[in-house]
DNA sequence: CCTGATGCTGACCGTTCGGTCAAACGACCC
DNA sequence: GGGTCGTTTGACCGAACGGTCAGCATCAGG
């Protein structure tokens, strides 16, 4: 206990990001366990429906070990869900005025798509939050998220004006490309009832999502 | 009580569908009363996030007198599913081989977007459902819905045959409209966030996706 | 006005849940 | 081997939840 006074911060607790302490390796990897449990709990029953201790059993640890780590059930789905809005929102960060118009939004799509495919649960979680409300993300949404799209939306709108790409509301554009994406992740269970046994969802939607955007774009 | 031998069916409470007692006014205000309380809470709270309490509260009843016409908080949840089922794949029973192919196609993105607007809650309930894997509805989806979607995806392949629209994948057509109309209902508060002030995503939906179905379909 | 069925409620029950705590355990360094 | 700090646990707590029950209120039909 070097330097510090024992006065203020007694927290043993989570010596997360802002702690100056590195981790431990055992902490480090529980932390670690501990996440992932909860984005496959969380993701799958949705916040209420989640108990510490399904949490608990996923990581391989007890409850009240669980809470040695994160102060509270909400903490743990904070850090999620923060942790994640950065991974989510990358492959439009990446969308420059520069490129290829038809490729811009084209390898957007399939990246948003690659990644419904590679972290259904992300999304699924993202779902839940949304759809009751955002109520632990909407300043959130209104701040950080709104000025990303509307950034992006100019750049479309360009390109539209430009006679590049067809024209289009490039809000509800962006829009669709979450939507088809997204699709496909949150309602899984839904395309595979649909489709049967001896379907890849995921190819047959890579296709049809070309020729869509394609036939969209194409001025 | 005629007829009937008291030892059998001592049941009072919930005289649904299949009893031949007709329903009671107080019944028939209090039953639509708890389901559109249910159905509020259900859509944005999820199944496990709603409490009997707030659904009673909100249908201003106690909870008791809740469970007197409803035998469970589950049973509740299924009435509202499976009552809702109907009314929302009529807009595909609708579709005729008949009719003009994209007309036909137009009419149907639209009424389900149209019912997005109308129905936001129901929406929201199914995508809970759906969401968390559909642990309620998984038969009904296996069969119901995949024989439903099954026959318009033939009509839609012989339309797409026949030269009347531009070869698409029927199945992921109809994912797409399904998931392109729900994303207004389902991710509402995102929608809202996004566009800011001042936007009626619905219209500006309507004329999106008219631009852009007509372009996916145009032969 | 009487009566039986329907409608309603306060009090209560068992369980589950999020969270706490004191005590024990264990690894590592002197 | 003893001390120390990080780690783990069993036992426990109060609140919230789904559901029950005995009894009271109310209503409709005679």
């Amino acid at each position: 206990m070097p330097s510090e006074p024992m006065s203020a911060d007694p927290m043993p607790a989570e010596p997360a990001e802002t702690s100056a302490r590195p981790l431990t390796r055992i902490q480090k990897r529980n932390i670690e366990a501990i996440l992932d449990a909860a984005l496959e709990v969380f993701s799958a029953q949705g916040f209420r429906g989640a108990t510490l201790d399904q949490i608990a059993t996923a990581a391989g640890l007890s409850k009240p070990n669980l809470l040695y780590y994160f102060p509270s059930k909400e903490a743990i789905h904070l850090e999620l869900l923060s942790s994640l809005l950065d991974d989510w929102l990358a492959p439009l960060r990446e969308m420059r005025a520069e490129g290829e118009p038809r490729d811009e939004i084209m390898r957007y799509m399939r990246r948003k798509l690659e990644m419904s495919r590679a972290m259904p649960r992300e999304s699924r979680l993202f779902a839940n939050e949304i759809l009751q409300g955002a109520p632990r993300m909407g300043g959130t949404l209104a701040v950080e998220l709104k000025v990303l799209v509307d950034e992006k939306a100019a750049i479309i709108r360009g390109w539209s004006a430009a006679g590049k790409i067809a024209p289009v509301d490039p809000h509800h554009l962006i829009f669709s490309i979450w939507a088809l994406t997204q699709h496909y992740a949150d309602f899984d269970v839904q395309v595979r009832a649909v489709l049967g046994p001896g379907h890849d969802p995921y190819t047959e939607a890579e296709r049809f999502l070309d020729t869509l955007f394609d036939r969209l774009l194409r001025p």
